[in-house]
DNA sequence: TTAATTATGTACCGATCAGTAGAATTGCAA
DNA sequence: TTGCAATTCTACTGATCGGTACATAATTAA
């Protein structure tokens, strides 16, 4: 066997760059421009690294996108969403204040690119965007989406929300809120414009 | 004077094609691919027409979006914003659910591109986007809520709402679950899914 | 009929796009 | 020290980008 798994491979030059810094800088130009918007040459500039540097490194620019989406989701996504159903002793009505409150922070923070990676690049056009990356933008309001269900369900059996009320259609209410949140803030809304929209949200959810 | 006005001239060749013919083949590419995703070449054999027309009739590719922009809000955007305050018999309630639904409609309807052509596009990447793109969406988010904000004023004094209410907050609790429903149509949300959404928002509204 | 004017078609421009070939460099193992 | 493996560098590829020069065709006014 000659193939040696890339991890445990101490053989060869070393590479002078850090991986993982190297994605983040891509993943910001992701977020900041789109798809299509980023360039390659412009990734390396910003990554200071050059083509072949890049392509060894990360494969093409769709599987480059790929791992951006992936970090993004890791350090800029989940973290929001057990502010959803954490801590457990806050009532529910807070804690989805908190929740909403903290992506729109993070959607309008002035030292990140204004808006959501996540919702910015499922608007940008159908044809020239690889298929596989549709998929796991799908994917991914399919799995929010299903989180906040997952939530709403427990909250239902604690008797913080009615057990009346149609958890999907609120989850939905929810979700799409949220996407119109970052629709605003890349459009310029600051923080204070937001915050009465979640209450109102909050109030609509949570009587 | 020798400049004659565009309009008034009988001059010269016609043009062999019906211009707000290929205006709207332009806006439906542009709806459909963004502005990024969308090319001269694939401009010019939609609207079969060869470059140097193009150029001639629109000038450049900004000045046509713009143009198609234009035309988007004439004609798919404008004509749901009379529902909010017609027919004025109609408690507001009713009003503001025939007005999110039509927008739903279009957004979703199967024979058009799936979204909002204004949401699509404002969240396409910022540095490649022209700076007179940018501005004219900013200036559509800016007269849509501010056209929701009189109506909300006049119900008030209609005492179809309380005047207690922030219209502000309230305008832009409505504007923002619009957006949100344009990304969600954008990743395949029906019209059913989409239903329940401004049901609850009506009722968040409008006690 | 002629001159002026406008549109069309072909063929092109320089710039940039994503991606790569191949030589030189670096590092570890034997 | 030698040999292999991995990275880096320069330079390049073909394709496409937005945009245009120029000759030709069509239309109207004089």
């Amino acid at each position: 066997m000659e193939v040696a798994l890339k991890l445990g491979s101490k053989l060869g030059r070393k590479r002078n760059f850090d991986k993982d810094e190297a994605l983040e800088k891509a993943m910001f130009l992701f977020w900041e421009n789109g798809y299509l918007g980023t360039s390659i040459t412009e990734l390396t500039q910003t990554l200071g690294i050059n083509k072949p540097s890049l392509y060894s490194a990360f494969g093409n620019k769709e599987q480059l996108f790929m791992s951006s989406l992936d970090f993004y989701m890791r350090k800029y996504g989940h973290p929001h969403l057990k502010k959803l159903s954490h801590p457990e002793e806050l009532p529910f009505k807070e804690r989805l204040y908190d929740f909403m409150t903290s992506i729109a922070e993070s959607m309008t923070d002035s030292t990140l690119p204004k808006g959501c990676l996540f919702v910015k690049t499922s608007c940008e056009g159908s044809e020239m965007i690889p298929v596989q990356i549709t998929s796991a933008l799908h994917n991914i309001v399919d799995d929010n989406n299903q989180f906040v269900i997952n939530v709403l369900e427990a909250e239902q059996e604690r008797g913080e929300i009615p057990k009346e009320i149609n958890v999907i259609e609120y989850a939905n209410f929810i979700d799409t809120m949220l996407m119109g949140m970052g629709v605003q803030a890349k459009n310029g809304a600051n923080i204070q414009s937001l915050q009465p929209i979640i209450q109102l949200t909050v109030a609509a959810i949570v009587k």
